[in-house]
DNA sequence: CGAACGGTTCGATGGTTGTCGAACTATTTG
DNA sequence: CAAATAGTTCGACAACCATCGAACCGTTCG
């Protein structure tokens, strides 16, 4: 029943936002989960081959960036992109970063 | 009468945009240049602590990545954003990245 | 209960990044 | 020409990053 901490929107500063996309990976999941819903994480991994531990970590980096939250949901969890709090905090640039990015 | 050759627009790939952006110094740098209109590497500098090496290689990683244009001006180096290219590669993400960026 | 599952954490490792001073290049100016 | 100016390049270095396998943890299921 742990949880897993995202920041609060007020501490999230635009150039860890850019941080965290400037990643082939991360840019990746984060286009799977641009429609603001949540995800189970190894949905997220298709086409990426990656070991589960290299995963584990991209996921932290997304999190602790601010970039999404995770649902604890039985022993699988769930991925959920921030949408509303970003949209808000940094106007425009999720739309233009996911608008951009390369298809999958 | 070096010319200092930034790639050519399509060959610019968001990842590596994103990464040049994500540093708070080349972020700075990038905020003054919002508007397009070439400036003198020097001034660009206002307000940075940096020794000339450190700030001649934010320069080149900019130019390399695609964001900037170098014009060799006698002596002096001006530097220019490539906005028009940029944004119509990457349409809306100057202008969010800009608008969110923390005020100098 | 015990095994399988979905994930995290740890430690190690090689590659990249940001920083600097020193030496260098090219241009202007005294 | 000689000195000053504006900037680059090089080599070094510490810090950080992406990656992995191994061990671990909590949940589900037979």
């Amino acid at each position: 029943m742990n949880e897993y901490p995202s920041p609060d929107i007020d501490d999230v500063e635009l150039v860890d936002v850019l941080r965290a996309l400037a990643d082939p990976v991360r840019l990746q999941i984060v286009s799977m989960l641009a429609d603001g819903k949540p995800y189970p994480k190894g949905d997220c991994l298709m086409g990426l081959d990656l070991s589960k531990s290299t995963a584990s970590y991209h996921f932290r980096t997304l999190r602790e960036a601010g970039l999404t939250r995770t649902i604890v949901h039985g022993r699988t969890h769930d991925i959920q992109l921030r949408r509303d709090e970003l949209d808000e905090k940094f106007p425009g640039l999720l739309p233009s970063v996911l608008r951009s990015a390369p298809p999958s």
